[in-house]
DNA sequence: CTGAAAGCGCTAACAA
DNA sequence: TTGTTAGCGCTTTCAG
């Protein structure tokens, strides 16, 4: 088993020092064209494979960027993942990726992690409204810049992209109000999550706006996923006064809600009208397809990407740069009115 | 702007050695309770986070794994991800991932860059079954483990983790035949892509252990996406001779071809049976739930990642490990047999 | 229980 | 154009 050969082992073979195979290796200025030729065929008959991690001390800097999602297998995350790798790959940096699964103890141990390896830069999807805060400011305490995706944390001094999740949410509620739906329910993720809590207070606004009271058994809490919906369905299912319509806070938990209610004999959208949230692939493909709002994924990753570019090359000023991205409204079947 | 401390500032602070501060933080055997408890308060008050890449410099050993695939936006990788995720961190590995957007060139890059940053191991989804051989050499070469995953790549020595494509094109096709299908066609994905040409390989033989003789029209070339499924049925509907069995080399090129049909007033399975490959979460909320294999991408992903550490560990032995995992016919409305 | 010296593989700064 | 010295932040080895 033979060791990887090092910088010197080059040196030792050209008869040449360190530092000349140094600069040839990174084809720097001053090196004889025979030398440098000399040398780049050692490396590579020595099958030479430069070790970053010493670079990286010395040069403190690893061309390296820590991404933290909560859950990489949830849609959207995949699509917002390849919006940062493209942005951040082209300009040659490379990407830790790690999962929160919405656990703020291990969303710190994952930071923590990335603080170790000298990430240059890291692109959080914070787990937690109330308790991500504290991580944050300890890479912010580190001198390591970060962005923040999808969900803002307030009081936090950082450059976020988020979608528009509180006008998605008064929009889609308009559309309903305007379609003459009158007792809308709205299936609400938990509250410690940014885009949760806005997609319901943007689901407050506009019942105010138009003048509706929101009645306590209106507002239904449950989570993200197909489950929750499902689960929501059933409690909804064994309501006497049942609504007319349904406004899920995203499109999985929609499907599971559109599942059981038609295994129930529930028609959508005569019976209930449904909404979800953020448009993944599936929501068309019912045979009902869903009314949602669209959310670019795929952009909300580049232009996070493109602010910590920004940061990294020192270009911006110290104020924090908030985006957002907008989203749009997709009418389809499922909130169709007779 | 403050710089970060190393454990130097720490030892300075406590006025003791760089060694015991090192032992300290480590907590070895030998410090002095008390000594230890200053030099952790005096790490906390300083805000040190230790530098990685020191420490793994020193000790050729980084706890970070390699991941390559060709898109982590495709159905399938991020659950494939989660598994090699979890079982990896489980055990104090971080992984970088890469995409290779099935470019070998790509691939070769980001195998590299992982090389140069010294992963303990790569996991890798081969990119293409004929050119990504000579990746596989020069990672094996640098002895670093490798497994492979989803894609076998013939002539290689490593240890791989495949579903079974093969057995499960089999069975399906069988399915089709059973049901009395006359004239089934297949609509292939690039042979240059292991799972694609097993599922190929996989028709052909049920066929031919059918007596059933296949005639060129038969197998339709096309890719692995939605939109390739779509150009695929244009190209269907046009011939006068229509089959009615269509077996797609997975579930988004079925899901084109379905949306194609239905748009053309073809009725599924009335007019044709229509069936995917691998299981994605929409071919089952289809109006006409699509006929499929299922494979557990999260097995998949976790059984690599136990193959990875075996290797880390040392417990195995030089001989490669070729392990399948199950793949499982779901069989749905799309194929039912009037 | 604590410390000094050497070195991991590389680069910056200065000399020759 | 090339080489020498020093050092990045840590750990191993050997002494005290």
């Amino acid at each position: 088993m033979k060791k990887r050969s090092s910088i010197k082992d080059i040196a030792r073979d050209c008869e040449l020092s360190v530092m000349t195979v140094s600069r040839a290796l990174r084809n720097a200025y001053g090196i004889h064209p025979k030398t440098r030729e000399k040398i780049l065929e050692s490396a590579k008959r020595l099958d030479y494979i430069p070790n970053r991690l010493a670079t990286n001390l010395v040069l403190k800097k690893t061309d390296t960027v820590g991404i933290v999602v909560p859950d990489i297998a949830r849609s959207f995350f995949p699509v917002l993942f390849r919006g940062l790798e493209m942005v951040l790959n082209e300009r040659g940096y490379h990407l830790f990726l790690c999962c929160s699964y919405d656990q703020v103890q291990k969303e710190e141990e994952q930071v923590m992690a990335l603080l170790e390896r000298r990430v240059d830069g890291i692109i959080l999807a914070p787990a937690s409204t109330s308790h991500s805060k504290k991580i944050i400011d300890s890479i912010q305490n580190q001198n390591c810049p970060v962005v923040l995706v999808d969900r803002l944390v307030p009081g936090v001094e950082a450059d976020t992209v988020t979608a528009t999740d509180f006008e998605g949410a008064i929009e889609i509620t308009n559309h309903l109000i305007q379609q003459g739906f009158q007792n809308i329910v709205h299936i609400a993720g938990s509250q410690d999550i940014w885009t949760a809590s806005e997609r319901l207070r943007g689901f407050t606004e506009a019942m105010r706006a138009a003048n509706r009271e929101i009645q306590p058994e209106q507002i239904i809490p449950a989570g993200f996923t197909f489950e929750d919906g499902e689960a929501a369905a059933r409690e909804l299912l064994k309501r006497k006064n049942r609504p007319d319509a349904i406004f899920c806070v995203n499109d999985p938990v929609a499907i599971g809600v559109y599942k059981i209610l038609r295994e129930n004999g529930v028609v959508i959208p005569d019976d209930v009208a449904l909404t979800g949230f953020s448009a993944i692939a599936e929501s068309e493909l019912l045979e009902v397809p869903l009314t949602t709002v669209q959310q670019n994924a795929q952009d909300l990753g580049a232009e996070a990407a493109k602010l910590l570019l920004a940061r990294l090359d020192g270009l911006t000023s110290d104020q924090p740069i908030i985006r957002q991205i907008p989203t749009q409204l997709v009418v389809r079947a499922s909130t169709r009115k007779k």
